[in-house]
DNA sequence: TTGTACGCGTTATCAT
DNA sequence: ATGATAACGCGTACAA
């Protein structure tokens, strides 16, 4: 006998099966709600199923059918906002449609080779559908040959390339920002970016780059910081020691806190010497002093349309035609006409 | 003919076994580490696994071993910096261990069916070990069952009962927040509390009025809330409305942003006229006007811990000893002496 | 050191 | 409407 039977083990789709007088196949059927089961046998296998506390076992379900009905994410482990937003929106569809979630973390500022190594222990575990919540322009090579076998949503790609786009367009977020601030008659717009290893902080600097050139403006250099609000607090006090600047398009909301701290202790107020735009909007935004205004991103909303878009490929359903989801501009008290305007 | 044999499949360990010449056993074998394997024959099977692009197939895995590795992780789907910051430690632990995290989330202010729910949903995944990142007090009974089968450990949990509990002193916090308000020389401390859904809110009220009681104050009404920065400031308006109020210990970050703006707008200064410590020390909390002071929940930590815990229990470890976590009063410029002393 | 023969719990296929 | 049987890919036990 090679090997020993188990004894306490959980009861399986047999037991059911001989506790209810049916066949095996006939409680598969009763369980995954096919049709052309009598009214009465269902009562009797759900009848027997709630005796014995059966429960489906998923990995003899994948192994058999071939599918598995899991969902991988690869994030970044970083403490930023976006991330939690993000997962409740893809967990919310899910759910809905039946699917689980399991996530790979890579380390921030993890090389290619990581996020890779990432969507192999995915792949593994069955994920039948991947969204990388990550930066990825400098994946797109080497995760290409994955995302042929492997339905990938990346969340943080723009245009083009591998993958469905369900990201938000960053460059309109730029543009949104740039533009409130020369609308209200400042003759230039500074830019504390966000970490380069993130494609949006990219974008963003382009855009801005862009739109400053079209009013005929040269961009003043970028004061490069990090997402976080220390590092906000250092870009501050560049701004604060530039007699010049009065308007400032800050990256991240968080930075913003950062920023506007620094400006005050300089002694430049906020918005009457120097106005900020920032972006996200986080809960706390409408809190600061004073009160950001900001480019909101919907990021729930974007999570659940790259579920959506995960989903419809695993399942080769049509894709639907993308809907683009846009920024908005929330207007508050960080920004104003400069002094001498 | 049963079935039709699927002709593009995946290479399994079988193919590997006859591209290198060997039986699949002893592929088997090379996989997972095994000793007992001629070197050269470790190669060829290496050589073989790289040339076919073989992986492991978890579900065949988990269906022949009877073992999954996975973990399983309920949260409650809040925007709140705690969960992000927990999971992380999570994820990390299970990661260097070789287990995977599957989330399941519940709507906040769930019904305990809802949990459930959840908890079947993950033991349907195969879940060896539970984490509920949750308030349960209201569980206890219901999960009890689940968790006797299913390695559990519970967050939000304080004392004794099911589980390991490898969260931070609730109490604690509590305690040092309102120690601190009163060495300054404030005659009493008024408390804004969290959702008292969530265990931590009601510990954290019950320890401020201890504490109060134990130095002969009468506590005052307790100001409840529920979290969010918007709650925060409908306290903060009620708070200005209390003319012999100079101290106030808040149950977030979050909240002490909404309290100090309702405070400010009603002219009273912070922490002139009214000292604020709050709890949890996001990162934002540095940059509020004034910074604040603030009692430090080490979460990554305690994410690790809760995994390390589940694993342990996994694996039939020795569960080692409890490890105490330690809040931290982080003193920034929220709070000072009262006017009058 | 390596190979053979089950068995894990379910679904697909075909037969009744 | 229901049942019998093979097959999914791998690990375990034992033999060689």
């Amino acid at each position: 006998m090679p090997r020993t039977i188990q004894e306490n083990r959980q009861p399986s789709q047999l037991d059911v099966a001989r506790a209810a007088g049916v066949s095996a196949q006939t409680v598969s059927r009763v369980m995954s709600g096919q049709p052309n089961v009598r009214p009465a046998t269902v009562r009797r296998v759900l009848a027997a199923v709630d005796e014995l506390g059966y429960r489906v076992h998923a990995a003899a379900v994948s192994l058999a059918s071939g599918r598995t009905r899991v969902l991988g994410v690869i994030a970044v482990s970083t403490a930023r906002y976006s991330s939690g937003a993000l997962s409740v929106g893809i967990e919310t569809i899910a759910a809905a449609e039946g699917y689980t979630v399991t996530t790979a973390l890579v380390a921030d500022h993890a090389s290619p080779d990581a996020f890779l190594d990432a969507f192999d222990r995915l792949e593994r575990q069955g994920a039948e559908g991947v969204i990388l919540l990550a930066p990825v322009t400098f994946l797109d090579n080497a995760i290409g040959a994955r995302a042929e076998r492997t339905p990938t949503v990346l969340m943080h790609r723009l245009t083009g390339g591998i993958g469905t786009d369900t990201v938000v367009d960053q460059a309109a977020i730029a543009r949104m920002a740039t533009e409130h601030l020369l609308s209200l008659g400042h003759r230039t717009v500074w830019h504390v970016s966000g970490d380069d290893y993130w494609v949006e902080s990219r974008v963003r600097r382009q855009a801005w780059e862009q739109v400053l050139t079209e009013h005929g403006i040269t961009p003043p250099p970028v004061i490069p910081a990090d997402w976080t609000p220390e590092s906000g607090y250092r870009a501050g006090r560049t701004i604060a020691a530039i007699p010049g600047a009065t308007a400032v398009f800050v990256s991240s909301d968080e930075m913003a806190f950062g920023v506007i701290r620094a400006l005050h202790e300089s002694g430049r107020a906020v918005p009457e010497d120097v106005s900020i735009v920032s972006v996200d909007d986080i809960a706390l935004a409408a809190y600061a002093a004073p009160a950001l205004t900001t480019v909101r991103q919907p990021f729930e909303a974007v999570g659940k349309a790259a579920a959506t878009a995960v989903i419809d490929m695993v399942e080769h359903r049509e894709p639907r035609p993308f809907e683009a989801i846009h920024p908005e501009l929330i207007v508050r008290a960080s920004t104003a006409p400069p002094r001498s305007a």
